[in-house]
DNA sequence: AAGACGAAAGTGGTTGA
DNA sequence: TCAACAACTTTCGTCTT
């Protein structure tokens, strides 16, 4: 399988992809070939099914059928009216890759303007990027609008690239629904599962990010960093959402170096309630034995200058 | 008055029959 | 497909600092 270049962006970068028997653009995310498996596509829509197809332009399945099969340019032995046709055929293949390349460049700059509000570093943005194009040549779009989907691919991207930011985060930047980026998430990473894998995020991925926004020292986000690790080994992580956890602990880490936060300030970083930040700041300290430690400074009061921070 | 606490009801997603 | 379920949210009254 050497020699193959994408019909898509020109790169020899192809990847081959034994488990799903599919060939992949390394460098746009297309797919090339695919010959063993038929995930059966969505648009097929019955009845709706021609209109949809001449109305919303190329009926790209994954692997884009146009630019697999390039249309003989080579007229001889055709009857004018077979000549006529393929001239025809032609000229909509051309319309229909242009119209799909336009599209990938506003994406692309909407991302980019989506994901400049993020502070979110190049590759992952290249990678929300690939994700996205990866959903669009598998017409996950359909039925979707763009800024949706890009931010659910950012929202990927960011926890792939063990940077995840949080689902408020990528809502407000994108201004679409908290929820809406939550299912277009969860959608296009399940029809994605073969390119693309996600773990779970880890509580302590949120720390650094979440201690800088509250101004703590880096006394306290160690001691944070601890807290977690410790919940972790007890098992008292599972099934809860990483950021509550993170916020208890930075919460708890507050307290014990006497630059307490309050459960609403950390509650409104970490995009949770303080309802969850009670809870599980109860089973934290029940389990840690932290009870005496947290008495000690039950007093800590903040600086002047740590207010000033607050205010910018 | 602000912050912390906790009960109760509601939401949206997952799971398993 | 539906109901049970766990985590989380919303709302609100009460206690603490």
């Amino acid at each position: 399988m050497k020699g193959k270049k994408c019909p898509n962006c020109g790169s020899k970068d192809v990847e081959i992809n034994r488990k799903s028997g599919e060939v992949l653009c390394r460098s746009c995310g297309l797919v090339i070939e695919d010959n063993m498996i038929d995930h059966s596509q969505e648009w097929r829509n019955f009845e709706e099914e021609r209109e949809n197809r001449r109305r919303t332009g190329a009926p790209i399945t994954h692997g884009n059928p146009i630019d697999r099969t390039v249309i003989s340019t080579s007229y001889k032995n055709m009857s004018s009216n077979k000549r006529r046709m393929f001239r025809h055929l032609k000229k909509w293949q051309k319309r229909m890759a242009t119209a799909t390349e336009r599209n990938l460049t506003q994406a692309s700059i909407e991302l980019t303007r989506i994901a400049s509000q993020l502070n979110v570093p190049e590759r992952i943005i290249e990678d929300a990027k690939r994700i996205y194009q990866m959903a669009v040549y598998r017409g996950l779009v359909r039925g979707r609008s763009m800024e949706s989907v890009l931010a659910g691919a950012l929202y990927a991207a960011t926890r792939r690239g063990e940077l995840p930011r949080t689902l408020n985060e990528v809502s407000e930047a994108s201004g679409i629904g908290r929820k809406e980026v939550g299912r277009t998430y969860r959608f296009i990473t399940r029809e994605l599962s073969d390119m693309i894998n996600i773990l779970p995020t880890k509580p302590s991925q949120y720390i650094p990010r979440f201690s800088s926004s509250l101004n703590l020292s880096p006394k306290a986000r160690a001691e944070s960093m601890k807290i977690v690790k410790k919940a972790h080994e007890l098992e008292l992580t599972s099934g809860r959402g990483p950021t509550g956890i993170a916020a208890a602990a930075l919460y708890i880490a507050s307290l014990m170096h006497g630059e307490k936060r309050t459960q609403r300030e950390v509650a409104e970083v970490a995009g949770v309630t303080e309802v969850t930040i009670r809870n599980r700041y109860k089973e934290l300290v029940d389990v840690l034995d932290l009870n005496d430690k947290l008495k000690k400074n039950k007093r800590g009061r903040r600086s002047k200058k740590e207010m000033q921070g607050l205010n910018d």
